[in-house]
DNA sequence: TGCGCATTGTCAAGCGTTTTTCCTTGGCCT
DNA sequence: AGGCCAAGGAAAAACGCTTGACAATGCGCA
């Protein structure tokens, strides 16, 4: 049914082996051939299926991406990154969502292995340990983000989350802020963690004590329950340092249900530099982390690796 | 290297072909043997692969879909419910981004003409007619959002604009908002001239004149540019229907810029419902298109279209 | 006992490519 | 003229799986 390379070299009058080198660009075909094949190969049309492609290669040129959540809008600029990055290197590549699931998390590293992919960017943090071992044990690359120590097979993205903590606390000191509350993500979360420590250390080399610290979970919705507590909090805080910029957001909404007013009454900064910040009324003091070069380092890494695998 | 079904079939002292009706579920081994095979497939962590399984039985199952931008926050939740119900229906989903490019959008169709998928949701709309046809020659069904009239391999999902577009006005209207503006998106796009003829023919409905009509891009540079443009107009409109969401958080936006207070001085609407709407402050009265059903719609379609071919 | 039939499995031929090996040219040198 | 070599091209064997044709087995029934 569908045109293969049979029907092109047919019609160009060569081996399918000829084809096959002229679209490889392995060098191997004379000009004058090359020609002939490449105008049946546009005249009839002929593209090639990745499937049969991968089969007989051995390889299936794929790197994969896995994210927690691509509503939260942390994750579309990494994702296009990634993906424009892997294309430029000569890769396709695919993506997988795990709505914070573990058991998604599975499906989806399981659908990595199923495609062969060559390697993955695990942007989620509800991996297993054994997960990744097994992705090794295929040798499938894999690069985290903040997670795991790099070994054999596997790099790790390292954001460097203290200095951007750093700016925002003593550009709030630096505005007279000196009480100063934290709204943390989920606390299993290492790079969470790692923003937590960075606001506990920033604070207390500005002689300012840390705190108060409320939970939150990354979201509107916690951000938005925290604001709510901390109107009713004594004494009251000037400022609110929030994990991210979604956090951020539902900390104004919250504070401003409760009849404050942001910045007047109390500031509220993020984390991230997502267009939220830059959409949200007030506007929100952030940090950019530069996601767009997070996927492009992810997608290098991985290209990396695969290409000069470690003895 | 990696694991195949003969390592399994050798493992289970079976034949491959057995392992294959095991995993396929056809129904043709018997209990004891089926056992004895997903034991040893367990055991070694078997896991097929795609590219064979999809040469081998001539058909990918795999659904695709083209979006334009990731990063609008209307997309996100579509792809999401689209993946959801194409796993559901047993597919593999892949996704591509163009980027509102058309060089990209071809380069998308020919990914997914490469990956042989069964049929693709294109949900935007710098794609030609030329594209379509190759797709379609191809036996590749294509569902759009608000574009080509339904025909052999093509379905279409319509949006129901009208009703949405009438809910807010004559919401505005019962507010006592006579002067209603307009802030429009591409006058290309099929599905925002649905949106800016309803808004045309509700306000004639209701006795009001239609405009001051504004152009924008659907996105949140084209809201700020005209909520600007709105502060300094005589005489002035009392609310501003946006086209979209985000396009409302621009107005919004703008408006503030200019030292307009909304929704004191004026009132901004918006359309979509995405959450950002509700992120906003203040939070934007909209219209719920239900993104979450177009994917699934989108997903079903594509089913059908390709499980029972019209004549 | 012998026949047909249903049930389980196996065999082997593909699927559409790539890639290794090998063959055929034709040109150049002596 | 004869020999050699490089280069272009063809033949065919994979790649890992599915699937229809077919073989073996055991059963009921006359």
């Amino acid at each position: 049914m569908g045109l293969t390379i049979r029907d092109v070299a047919k019609a160009a009058g060569v081996s399918t082996a000829t084809v096959s080198n002229v679209l490889n660009k392995t060098g191997k075909v004379g000009r004058r051939t090359h020609r002939v094949v490449l105008s049946a190969v546009k005249r009839l049309g002929y593209i090639p299926d990745v499937h049969a492609r991968h089969l007989a290669s051995r390889d299936s040129r794929t790197l994969g991406i896995i994210v927690s959540d691509i509503e939260n809008p942390f994750f579309p600029e990494v994702i296009k990154s990634f993906e424009t990055r892997a294309r430029q290197l000569g890769y396709d590549a695919i993506l997988s969502d795990t709505n914070y699931d573990p058991r998604r998390t599975r499906k989806a590293a399981e659908r990595m292995m199923e495609h062969k992919v060559r390697g993955v960017a695990v942007m989620t943090s509800e991996i297993s340990l054994r997960l990744i071992h097994e992705l090794a044990r295929r040798r499938i690359d894999v690069t985290f983000l903040d997670l795991a120590p790099a070994r054999r097979y596997v790099s790790n993205l390292r954001i460097n989350y203290f200095s951007g903590i750093k700016q925002i606390v003593e550009y709030l000191y630096k505005c007279e802020h000196h009480r100063i509350a934290f709204i943390a993500g989920r606390p299993r979360l290492k790079s969470n963690l790692a923003r937590l420590q960075a606001y506990e250390k920033c604070m207390l080399a500005l002689g300012l004590e840390p705190g108060p610290i409320l939970p939150g979970d990354l979201r509107f919705e916690g951000g938005l329950a925290a604001g709510l507590t901390i109107a009713n909090l004594l004494p009251r805080p000037t400022a609110v340092m929030a994990i991210n910029d979604l956090t951020a957001v539902g900390v104004i909404k919250g504070l401003m249900k409760a009849g404050w007013r942001v910045p007047q009454d109390i500031s509220v900064t993020g984390f991230d530099k997502t267009r939220l910040a830059e959409y949200s009324n007030p506007s929100i003091t952030t940090v950019d982390i530069h996601r767009d070069m997070l996927g492009q380092m992810a997608a290098d890494a991985l290209h990396e690796l695969s290409c000069a695998p470690n003895p």
